[in-house]
DNA sequence: GGATGGCTTTGATGTAGGTCAAAGGGAGGC
DNA sequence: GCCTCCCTTTGACCTACATCAAAGCCATCC
């Protein structure tokens, strides 16, 4: 049963003060890099916020580009849809990360993106985007850094799906999440894991049993606790080790 | 053995008309919607091609980001490398494509590029490219184009490796190939294949046994005919029910 | 407060694909 | 032309993960 909440208007412009200029996010975001006196073009192009509530649709696949989005709190997720139903977890989203670029190709996105917990989002118009970014290098620069480095990220999902057994998979998994965690900010070795071991075993290429075997698994072996989604890295050098695969040693 | 050849220089300035528009492949790369009459900028971009024999590096992971590079002629591979040295390809690319996109985020490559046979690159400086992608619109949207298939390809190769079996697998594999010959104007039903079993199963997350075992078995079920590295499909039509999975019907 | 329904855990069993092994074919080098 | 080396094919066996099944937990709804 997912939180669909009221329809309502998913439009929420009442933020008289969306600035770029004064969020905290903004040397992980878009703006990072900009000049100060140049920052309120930026706080022009990102003119209004959007919240969804948990299990919301941010877009579908099929739709047309708009906007391109910031998350700027909440985790979200992505799906790619197999023709025949299947449907695969592609990434998991959180504050910082700009969504929608799957789009500018064909104009049309090509994947579901979902709140997976209550989430608001920064708007913005991706022709604007495009204008603007011709105008200041550096916001230039920072768009093809962040296309860049999804694709980077893919590669790396290539790896893990294509040569990874589970326990690696789970491991690089744990590890990324806590990396991006400390970045943010918050505890790189506790946090909460936002999505069922279902979604998380499709994102890895596994079925949720096996998610929760080997997490079962790794806190028998005192890497980590769990206690329901809430989870602690108890020992993350040899979490690191299990990936490393070859020295139990300082990594 | 790699067939390294000599070393020689890489570097072949000896071409004095690098011209794209004169290229027969401008509308797949990266000139393609540009005004005929600023043509001669893109031109001006494109400064000197390269020649790799089969087995050379286009580039390495680590090397720092100069240029990015357009395939005029061959085949290539990306591979990236787990830090334990096992070693996934995660593409294979062909005439009219752009690499090194990956290099954008970090200033450094992440996956080195093998000739899979002879080839032939043309050289992009990427800060000349910018710099143009900020003069003319139309090429800065072929350059996100670009990029962003990129993203939406590694979803589908994610969505392969995640949740698709061995011989849904190769039958995308194979009619993806077959589309993208077609698209360049050669056959769709016929055609080499560039890459050996090993490779093939690496992109695949499969052994080449796999790969071997598979293709006997569709050429025994009629759906395609191999010899050696030579490549007939004789059913796209059931190879893509293969796929869909559902309906042996018309797809 | 009890009921309902998702999510999770754990066990028993099955299987696709991996691993190991051996032999056959082509292409390039001498 | 022959040799060598890689690539490929095929078979026999094994293992990691999937599948099926059942029971427990937590949150939410009534």
């Amino acid at each position: 049963m997912e939180n669909h909440g009221p329809p309502a208007s998913p439009l929420d412009r009442g933020h008289p003060h969306v600035a770029c200029s004064s969020c905290s996010l903004r040397e992980l975001c878009l703006p990072a890099g900009i000049d100060p006196r140049e920052m309120e073009r930026i706080d022009d192009l990102v003119n209004h916020r959007r919240k969804l509530k948990r299990g919301e649709h941010l877009y579908r696949a099929g739709a047309s580009l708009a906007s391109l989005y910031a998350i700027r709190s909440g985790t979200m997720k992505s799906c790619v849809l197999h023709e025949d139903g299947r449907e695969q977890v592609a990434g998991f989203h959180m504050m910082g990360d700009l969504l929608g670029m799957d789009a500018i190709g064909g104009g049309r996105h090509m994947c579901d993106i979902v709140a997976l917990e209550d989430c608001e989002v920064c708007e913005i118009p991706f022709s604007c985007l495009e204008q603007l970014s011709r105008e200041l290098p550096p916001l230039q620069r920072q768009l093809h850094r962040i296309m860049s480095r999804e694709i980077v990220r893919d590669y790396g999902v290539m790896l893990l799906l294509g040569s990874m057994k589970a326990e690696e998979r789970l491991a690089a998994f744990l590890l990324n999440l806590s990396q991006r965690f400390a970045t943010r900010g918050y505890s790189a070795s506790e946090f909460n894991l936002r999505m069922t071991r279902e979604e998380i075993g499709s994102y890895l290429g596994l079925k949720l049993e096996t998610i929760s075997r080997v997490l079962s698994r790794f806190q028998q072996d005192g890497l980590i606790e769990v206690h329901h989604k809430q989870l602690r890295i108890a020992d993350a050098k040899r979490l690191r080790a299990i990936l490393g695969q070859a020295s139990t040693g300082d990594a």
